[in-house]
RNA sequence: GUGCGUUUAGCUCAGCUGGAUAGAGCGUUUGGCUACGGACCAAAAGGUCGGGGGUUCGAAUCCUCUAACGCACGCCA
């Protein structure tokens, strides 16, 4: 269904057209003084120079045109120029039924329909996820979300770093700490173990010792590198052993992501495009874009109309090794032949930027994607601490993941037991909930590009634009929808109820509502997520003054109670639906 | 050096793509529990929107110069 301000600004624009001008000038938008009124059109301003004539009386006309519509309860021109809306009632009470009874409220499915593919996560194998993976999990799993509700075919893919040098160092590590294992003996013809021999907290010692090693020790990392090659060879032993890393470690993944309900649709990794290397490189070779410079083979880059310096991409280091572009511009292809996607969106660092215009530039040079593909750079922030500075453990290392999210449900836990009487068991189970919502939407109410500050105090607050008070304020619509029904009302019966406003903060309610497809449709269209936050935000302080000024359970009128029930439901509805696109969910109490 | 980004209240951030008196939260000060969850609500104080210049009837928003900070600039990812 239309979006409301398009409603009015079709309404305007008749009114426009009708008194004589153009019926462009009559866009209506949001009231910046809601003290004056609750919409407003700045068209007679734009058009003054046009008819040259003054903005007032031509918002007079326009005005006059209005008088007695269905639409607007009271038009008027002020000066200078403007036209200050009141919306009618009525007309409000019906827009929003038609939404209560619409497919997702009414947000219209999008006129060719997109398929994405999302690549987020960033995580490695066998190395375990740090405060730093946090955000492009969270923002990605978002988007994706967030452009599936609005109607788009989209998979999301984890790409893990699963190959390269990280792997053959893990390789080696292994084998000082178990050399008689089978994987190292080449004449070993039998079934290797189907148990892996290591678990996933070994396996996280296992390469950061090696790592150093590696720095100080040049005949290790010489080992380290002919390991990499073996495995890469496909070295029978090799290859089954990192199954193992990798399976171990995916478990693991999955069970951090799980914590955070991030979920992939595939966890494909740089080793899956490692077959196709060999003949995208030859294709670019051979259709005359790669060349060899200081000994490594890159294809150039650069734009005429380039102000900055742009580096060719490359594509081979000198010694012959693939590198980080080389699998990316290979999972591009790949991407393309499995998926065919429309899009593809990357939710990486910001820092990457620079590379990432590269690598698409190189992508569409040599005609990897199709000309109309999209191809996307998110680059997000970094989350710093309350310094300011890069988050940090107390002792300046890296935090784990895994513990600023158990320090987050500790801390909620802690506020919930000393907020309510619950028992530590129920307690546990709704922090955990709440602890996700404070996670997430402290870093998703942030524009993704910027920089944030990391404030677990703040951020787990049940006061102000945090996620605990927008959960707060779901569960206390379902309390009092329980009460509702205990006193033998019925839910099915009210949702259809939905009556007129009848006191200003019911009828800002209703208008917060009936902007959900237009917010929709923009968080989608700009990819940001901050905006379903910032609309969820002020939906919750709506209700709540609403809340506060309304009685609904002590109502007498029966009619009058079901249309306050059903403003209720569908208050936590859409709710709901904003906080499920946002990646986290309300208990039913707290 | 080149390019990109950031700069808005004491702190953390918005600002719907050029409109009226620049908005929230936290913190500070004050008021409100015999209604449905007070983990709430209401009100006050707090700003030369980094600085200069320009475009415009009108600028936090567009252009230009400039400052501070951050980041990136071929064999890491």
């Amino acid at each position: 269904m239309k979006k409301l301000l398009d409603l009015l600004t079709a309404e305007m624009g008749q009114a426009f057209a009708a008194a004589g001008y153009d019926a462009a000038l009559g866009k209506v938008s949001v009231s910046n003084r809601p003290d004056l009124c609750e919409y407003q059109c700045n068209g007679a301003m734009a058009g003054a120079k046009q008819y040259k004539k003054a903005p007032i009386m031509i918002a007079n006309e326009v005005a006059k045109e209005l008088q007695g519509g269905k639409v607007f309860a009271e038009v008027n021109a002020v000066a200078p120029g403007f036209l200050n809306l009141k919306l009618s009632e009525e007309f409000l009470a019906k827009y929003i039924g038609e939404m209560e009874a619409a497919d997702k409220f009414g947000l219209e499915k999008p006129a060719k329909p997109k398929k994405i593919i999302i690549d987020y996560g960033g995580a490695n194998v066998a190395k375990p996820l740090h405060v730093g993976h946090i955000r492009s999990a969270v923002i990605g799993e978002s988007i994706k979300r967030i452009c599936r509700y609005a109607g788009h075919e989209v998979i999301g893919d984890v790409h893990l770093g699963d190959w390269g040098l990280q792997m053959g160092l893990v390789i080696t590590g292994v084998q000082d700490r178990q050399p008689d294992l089978p994987y190292f003996d080449e004449n070993f013809t039998g079934e290797y173990p189907a148990e892996a021999p290591f678990t996933i907290s070994e396996l996280e010692k296992i390469y950061p010792a090696a790592s150093a090693k590696s720095k100080e020790d040049p005949a290790y990392k010489a080992r380290a590198m002919e390991a990499t090659f073996k495995l890469q060879s496909g070295v029978r032993g090799y290859r089954a052993l990192w199954k193992h890393i990798l399976n171990v470690s995916v478990a693991d993944l999955k069970k951090n992501y799980g914590s955070l309900n991030v979920e992939f649709d595939l966890w494909k990794g740089e080793s899956d495009v490692h077959d196709i290397i060999p003949d995208m490189v030859k294709y670019m070779k051979e259709g005359g874009y790669a060349y060899i410079s200081d000994g490594a083979l890159v294809v150039d880059v650069k734009e005429e109309t380039d102000t900055k310096e742009m580096p060719p991409c490359m594509i081979l280091k000198s010694d012959g090794a693939s590198l980080y572009n080389t699998t990316d511009l290979a999972t591009i292809m790949e991407r393309m032949k499995l998926y065919h996607p429309d899009k593809l969106i990357y939710v990486v660092d910001k820092r990457q930027d620079l590379y990432f215009e590269q690598v698409f530039r190189c992508a569409r040079k040599t005609k990897l994607v199709e000309p109309e593909t999209e191809l996307k750079f998110l680059g997000f922030g970094t989350m710093n601490g309350k310094d300011g500075k890069p988050f940090k453990t107390r002792d300046g290392g890296v935090m784990r993941l895994e513990n600023l999210i158990a320090d987050t449900k500790e801390e909620m836990y802690r506020k919930i037991k000393e907020g309510r009487e619950m028992s530590d068991e129920e307690a546990q189970a709704v922090a955990d909930i709440v602890a996700v919502s404070a996670l997430k939407y402290g870093d998703l109410s942030n524009q993704a590009s910027k920089d944030y500050i990391f404030d677990i105090d703040r951020f787990t607050s049940f006061e102000g634009d945090t996620g605990p008070y927008i959960l707060y304020t779901i569960v206390r619509i379902k309390s009092i929808l329980a009460k509702y029904k205990e006193q033998g009302g019925d839910l099915e019966v009210a949702k259809k109820a939905l009556c007129a406003a009848e006191n200003e903060s019911e009828k800002a309610l209703q208008m917060q509502i009936a902007g959900f497809n237009a917010m929709m449709e923009t968080a989608c269209e700009e990819l940001a997520p901050h905006k379903v936050c910032a609309y969820i935000y002020d939906l919750a302080n709506a209700f709540n003054h609403f809340y506060h000024e309304t009685k609904i359970l002590a109502e007498e009128k029966a009619e009058r109670k079901a249309g306050l029930i059903a403003l209720l439901m569908l208050t936590r509805d859409v709710l709901e639906t904003c906080i499920d696109v946002l990646g986290f969910e309300a208990p039913e109490k707290m």
